[in-house]
DNA sequence: TAAGATATGTTATACTATTACATAAACTGA
DNA sequence: TCAGTTTATGTAATAGTATAACATATCTTA
């Protein structure tokens, strides 16, 4: 049993290499970003990246941005029991610096859970982009 | 100065058949999709389906699904004064069927909105897709 | 009509994601 | 330990989505 420092569960190489530049980055990164920052360590090809994102999303150590095809490390990563991902994200997109804040709001994901209530809509997941501009950019 | 039946504003024809393509559709389609549908009424290349959605979203008679790669009908464009779409929109995708649901939630935008406020963000847009089950595909 | 703005057509290309198949490593039970 | 199974990897090819660049046409307005 392969243990890596600062984790109980155990990751593979790959997905080690991909939470870790993830966690570096200082916003969201594509895919082929992530093969680029790779190559050194091994990477040669999208699906070895590909693989690794659907795992740690899985895992809901890496979200994934819809509006902007890129990935960003989960920032409650260490409250959230593993595999048990919370099927519930807000992301608040800098449309000025490219920033990207993770939140959740519970009153947002009631509301919606009383709208699937009255149609009768059984929700696995949420996902929630807002675009605007950040404090600074705003400024 | 061309007025086309129904409509207070002026679209291009490559417009109109783009939306009415999409409104005859009874799910998103991507623009892949909407190139072929539209190959007998001239369209030849995905530019020009593109350009149509991108004029068809900032009137807001169009909406980017965002998790599929996919567009559909604005569900509200009847009500939606043109040329000010209403920048916050929900959809419900059931992953049996493929049916996409748009809604607006007043009490979800407003909780957003307070996220906002507090975190001095300016919000321009927000998107937000639930996947899950559909009540038929549910039971 | 001339000038500027807007819309179109067309080709090529960039960006994002998956399929298919071969290889290797880890786990399981006899 | 070994065979059988599952899980992870490597690699190449391809599919799916979106835009850049440039030429042409149409509309608008003075």
């Amino acid at each position: 049993m392969k243990e890596t420092a600062g984790t109980d569960t155990t990751l593979t190489k790959n997905q080690e290499l991909v939470r870790d530049a993830l966690s570096r980055a200082d916003g969201p990164l594509g895919a082929y970003d992530l093969l680029d920052r790779l190559r050194d360590d091994g990477f040669r090809a999208p699906l070895q990246v590909y693989r690794a994102l659907d795992k740690l999303q899985v895992l809901g150590l890496v979200h994934r941005v819809e509006s902007l095809n890129a990935f960003v490390a989960c920032c409650h990563a260490d409250e959230a029991p593993r595999g048990l991902p919370h099927g519930e994200m807000c992301f608040a997109i800098c449309q000025g610096c490219g920033s990207v804040t993770e939140f959740a709001d519970e009153t947002a994901l009631r509301a919606l859970q009383h709208w699937a209530l009255g149609h009768e809509f059984r929700i696995l997941t949420a996902n929630t982009e807002i675009k605007g501009l950040c404090r600074t950019c705003a400024s």
